[in-house]
DNA sequence: TTCATTAATTAACTTTTGTTAATTCAGACT
DNA sequence: AGTCTGAATTAACAAAAGTTAATTAATGAA
């Protein structure tokens, strides 16, 4: 389960008594993940929505000529899904993989679907996951069309510090849009000009 | 109201009974737009949700130095929202303009969403909006990762074709995140390596 | 500690994009 | 037809990114 203070963030956050958030743990279980352990691998048809406790979650792809790209990078208190599967009702062209020890609290998407739409209490809740994916994938869109390359770097930092020291910078460039040796480039031209870069 | 193969074909996708689905259609109003009517403006607080029953809605910024970024081009049978006020609760960052004739039904969101809520028959058609503005702003996500500017627009000229006659050239290049000139180019490149470039 | 492996940086070079400005083109209006 | 306006193209140059490969740094296993 959780801890306290989640528990009472997501009880006011989806406006649900104590009860009924329970029951809506009680569809989910846990699952650890040991670093480099893949949770969903390309082609499986798995609808999975899982909320990570804790650790980080890279879903990529696989490209023919053996280069990965990341498309995203999940972490603690966020949700994710196999998207393929749950919005475009196809098998998973990416594997999701752990960059870390990661904990996840896992439900199959259909079920817990259903057991939301029985009762309108949950709609709240219901939306959450959907809106908050699309709110963050709407900012990453903006932050392409608004922003080159090395102010998206920048905002990334700003978003989560900490990524650097968790994520290897060649998962970070592609996630980016960009290529590792590029990213270098942009740590280099940011360090020589004053701006504090985080070391590795 | 919308044509008759459109109506059968939301009656089957939503699960619905043609008296439900009347009764969405009831909270929603018509709005007709000319070219270049301006239909959310910047700094908006109204949270509609609109249909686009024919024609183009641009989502653009409008910089500090006086430039537009397109962020967002939505056309007939989507649907979109000023998300600012929807997703995020804030004042519309975006201006909604439309750039050619356009006729949207129209609802509030909230009144909208409320009315769904209140019977689960409508739980699927409650979804639908999110889902596919979700499905669809990961594909974007994906094009920006995986396709470089010239494949990103060959990828548009694939999902929309007409989109070129009907929406001026640098408008297409900012929501591809690239500049006119750099657009104009790679259309050059196209045509001198005998891709069939689309006339304006 | 050493060795092997992988990541990150640097280098050299090519390609593409950004920027600014000039030129050409197309549509709208008188 | 002629003029005006803005879009698109082209040009010239600077800046950035891609590519490939070499070098250095960091990590982990024996």
């Amino acid at each position: 389960m959780l801890e306290e203070n989640k528990v009472n963030h997501y009880l006011d956050f989806f406006d649900l008594a104590p009860e009924e958030l329970m029951s809506l743990f009680s569809l989910a279980k846990e699952k650890v993940l040991k670093e480099g352990d893949v949770y969903v691998k390309e082609g499986s048809t798995t609808g999975k929505l899982a909320y990570i406790k804790s650790g980080l979650i890279r879903c990529f792809l696989l490209k023919e000529n053996g280069e990965e790209t990341t498309v995203l990078l999940r972490w603690e208190d966020q949700f994710f899904t196999a998207y393929d599967t749950v919005l475009f009702n196809q098998a998973s062209r990416f594997t999701y993989q752990a960059m870390e020890h990661t904990v996840l609290l896992e439900a199959d998407y259909q079920v817990f679907m259903d057991f939301l739409n029985k009762n309108s209490k949950f709609s709240k809740a219901k939306d959450y996951f959907l809106i908050s994916m699309l709110a963050e994938m709407m900012e990453r869109v903006e932050s392409f069309v608004l922003l080159n390359p090395e102010e998206r770097y920048l905002r990334l930092l700003k978003d989560k510090p900490n990524i650097v020291q968790r994520c290897p910078d060649k998962y970070i460039a592609t996630l980016l849009g960009i290529t590792p040796v590029s990213l270098s480039r942009i740590r280099k031209r940011l360090t020589s000009s004053s701006f504090a870069v985080p070391k590795k």
